[in-house]
RNA sequence: GGUGAGGUGGCAGAGUGGUCGAAUGCGCUGCCUUGGAAAGGCAGUGUACGUUUAUGCGUACCGUGGGUUCGAAUCCCGCCCUCACCGCCA
């Protein structure tokens, strides 16, 4: 949400933030409905003030007479009101789905672009791996290995459902517990948060109404989150925070819920998009100041780049281009992770700023030195996303004999083994 | 799921149709008092939008959305939430 005022006086600028984004909005039609929202407002308000008025003197009226004629006057008046107020409603229905609709504008070093295919590479780290031997994918090994089972998973679920077995499970477990300890020790607090909530917290986040199709919701009309971010947001909505406070760094974690509607064709194999996941996720409210957001922006960011690290995975951090960006986002940078088989970088993670552009829907705010209520800055990004990081993981550090090395800062996870390979389960 | 009670300003808590944006107490801010503090005294103390800027003025907001009325915190209806007890349950 941005403030009607400032998309009044930098229509310009905002019109070109859509363009970027490739979003399409009726910027003009907002303006003229916003035009007719203030002359009809104004005359509602002068209307109402002679009600009220009148409203005293009636109470105070002299006679019975004086009193009944004025009642009659006012009853003229009240259908006079009631007309305009008729006006009115659909007006501001119109014009609150236009302002839903209307994109946070792009930081200038955002490149231009349509997809995800023009973001900007700003970095690569690590060596793509090279294998002397024919390597598998992940959905192979793990099946080998006894670590994933993807037939049970549809038989059970259907499309896109998958197990985690022995290793695989413990595996998972193993990475949240390391990075459970690995952003516990970067002054985060941690977070469990509901996974089911109101539909009103989606709004928020900008999630709706545009990725309405994306999104799962219950019988009762409450709504599964696709990433912990929303119930975390949502935790602050409609509070004053004191400055004090501010940053307030969350490490939430939750499971995931996607629909992934707009996909049906893609990554149908493995782990590399289902439905169901987990994830860690950093989530930052900070004061209304860009170049805090900025600076928390790139150290998440770099929170995220520094896990990798430590775990071994090549990877590259891209710039989002225009046209990659989500409706309320100023500036995003994905960390990609090299997947050996299919030769190129895969999503693993997305950081990002919103202005107040979240702030301003979940009605959070602080109070200033000055005494002056402000919208808080938000920020999010991811810490790491289970099962998906599998991907890589296992493929990235397969071996010649079918085996899987273990990153060694997660082998005290697992029991201080080393690699992983095909032993017999005893459940 | 059932029954009962209730949602008012930072908090507590009055207010059942007009002079109520809302008593009172607490808290908070400023001033007086003091060597300093406490106590005491005085004054002030919500948010958003519009208008005007030296102040100011107008509108809306008493969980939420409708309705009745010249006029609603107050009456009527729907919804949400909280608390208590019962039932069920990881």
């Amino acid at each position: 949400m941005l403030d009607i005022k400032f998309i009044r006086e930098n229509l310009d600028v905002v019109k070109m933030a859509a363009q970027k984004k490739k979003i399409v909005v009726d910027l003009d039609r907002l303006v003229s409905l916003d035009d007719k929202r203030r002359e009809l407002m104004s005359s509602l308000e002068k209307k109402r003030a002679q009600q009220n008025k009148a409203s005293g003197e009636i109470a105070q009226a002299g006679s019975d007479e004086e009193r009944q004629a004025m009642i009659a006057q006012m009853s003229e008046l009240k259908t006079i009101l009631q007309a305009e107020e008729e006006k009115f409603k659909p007006l501001m229905e119109e014009w609150k789905a236009l302002m839903l609709q209307v994109p946070q504008v792009p930081d200038m070093t955002v490149p231009d672009g349509d997809s995800d295919e023009d973001n900007q590479e700003v970095k690569v780290w690590g060596e793509q791996t090279k294998f002397d031997f024919e390597p598998k994918d992940h959905v192979e090994i793990m099946t080998n290995l006894g670590m994933a089972d993807f037939e049970r998973g549809t038989k059970v679920h259907g499309f896109r459902g998958y197990y985690l077995t022995g290793d695989g499970a413990r595996l998972c477990w193993a990475i949240w517990n390391y990075a459970n300890t690995f952003f516990g020790a970067k002054d985060f607090v941690p977070l469990l948060g509901p996974s089911i909530v109101r539909k009103s917290n989606l709004f928020g986040t900008g999630h709706l109404p545009n990725e309405a199709e994306d999104v799962y919701h219950t019988q009762d009309e409450d709504y599964l989150i696709g990433t912990s971010e929303i119930s975390t947001m949502g935790y602050y909505s409609d509070e004053v925070l004191d400055k004090a406070q501010l940053p307030i760094k969350y490490l939430a974690f939750s499971p995931c819920y996607r629909r992934e509607a707009g996909s049906h064709g893609k990554d149908t194999k493995g782990l590399v998009r289902v439905h169901e996941f987990f994830k860690v996720e950093q989530v930052v409210l900070c004061e209304a100041s860009h170049e805090e957001s900025v600076q928390h922006h790139e150290w998440l960011n770099r929170n995220t780049e520094e896990f990798i690290e430590s775990l071994g995975i090549p990877y590259h951090t891209v710039l989002n281009c225009g046209g990659d960006l989500g409706q309320g986002q100023v500036k995003k940078y994905d960390i990609e992770l090299w997947v050996p088989l299919e030769k190129k970088y895969r999503e693993i993670s997305s950081a990002s700023y919103f202005h107040d552009f979240q702030t301003r829907r979940f009605n959070t705010r602080y109070k200033d030195e000055d005494g002056k209520l402000r919208y808080a800055h938000s920020l999010n990004c991811t810490a790491i996303p289970t099962p998906r990081i599998l991907v890589s993981l296992i493929e990235n550090f397969q071996q010649a004999d079918g085996s899987v090395r273990i990153p060694e800062v997660l082998q005290g996870y697992m029991g201080g083994r080393s690699v992983i390979e095909v032993m017999k389960e005893t459940e």
